[in-house]
DNA sequence: TCTATTTTTGAGCGATCACTCAAATGTGAG
DNA sequence: CTCACATTTGAGTGATCGCTCAAAAATAGA
């Protein structure tokens, strides 16, 4: 005794986060979304409250998805260092051009966002903390492995890790050329392995 | 046997750089801006241009400022790599609350750019360019001191040294707290100390 | 003072912004 | 088939966007 939605969500929001990661925030118009959905504006307020809703929820949609894609990356890995160092060079490798941007969106988002939109800016940082957390996980584990000394400092680790994978991605989105950002990497990713004492 | 101008230029261009840092491009109206510089659109329009050209004029003037600083700062200093080291640290401990912006207006810039926007992200680049050449001079000077090995590649040194510097300002706009924000910064400098040979 | 020249003014241009809502449309239970 | 109800439609809201330009105001040389 209803109609049923006739978009389907995930893949709406699929579409919205890869116009908001591409443009960002501000530049990206309720036009834009409308052609890119498919959706008339009423559809769109109708499913996502409002704009600023919208962006929320695509946000916390490539939050979940890179946390859920780290997250096994490094729980599955023999050795955690190795996975942490290979990721920063498959990072430097990857030349995805389908890819809406190479920067982070998280940190897209926080350098874009203004006192209006501090809701946006509160919501990456918070997401940016939980992926530090994912990387100190991977630290851990490589000190519960033996391959960092009991006192290491694995949050701090991660600090550092985070900065070098997200510096690491405003390089690539600067175009910087391939042979200097894989040894960007390369120099990011012995510093990891160098952490590592013998088993 | 004419008018001359009410307003200091550079007054201008200092103030519109000010709200541009901090709101970015996107979220700047012109607006803003006739409030900030107390000019009439024509005014504004007559002096600059455009809002695209007066922000390039802005970001020159950030790069040019910025520039200068860092030269005279590196180029004095009896040890590059002490004040190469000394930079970050002092990055992370400037509390500046008056400044628009913890993070660099290159970089975000960079990241905030559309395809529509390319001029900006284009000059931005640029100016990036420079500045990498800014820091590799320094390392160069650490090597012709004998601080570095003969053979020390300063242009590899340098991008990692921008990344770094990158990323430290990234956290400290994201409100990563202050003594992370140092812990971090200390690592960076470790690692550039530790390039140091015996002289 | 007069005048040639420049700058400033600000109303207002057409386009676009995020968003709304009454009406049209589709649908599953009865 | 009917109809209560959810969804979709899209013209249109007032506000704001970047920007223009004819007119007014100010100034330096004659």
């Amino acid at each position: 005794m209803a109609r049923s939605p006739s978009y389907n969500r995930d893949a709406a929001l699929d579409t919205a986060l890869d116009l908001f990661w591409k443009k960002g925030y501000h530049a990206t118009s309720l036009k834009d979304l409308e052609a890119a959905l498919a959706m008339k504006p009423g559809s769109i307020y109708a499913a996502f409250t409002s704009k600023e809703a919208l962006y929320l929820a695509a946000l916390e949609r490539y939050f979940t998805r890179n946390r859920a894609a780290l997250q096994t990356l490094f729980s599955q890995a023999d050795a955690p260092l190795k996975a942490l160092a290979d990721h920063l060079r498959a990072t430097a490798q990857s030349r995805r051009p389908t890819a809406p941007s190479q920067a982070c969106m998280l940190v897209k988002t926080i350098l874009s966002a203004t006192a209006d939109d501090s809701a946006l800016a509160q919501a990456a940082q918070g997401y940016m903390t939980e992926m530090s957390g994912v990387f100190a996980a991977a630290f851990d584990r490589a000190r519960d492995l033996g391959a960092l000394p009991r006192e290491a400092d694995t949050a701090r680790l991660a600090r550092r890790y985070q900065a070098n994978l997200t510096a690491l991605r405003i390089e690539a989105e600067s175009g910087t050329d391939p042979q200097a950002l894989a040894d960007l990497a390369e120099d990011m990713a012995r510093d990891i392995e160098a952490l590592a004492q013998p088993a």
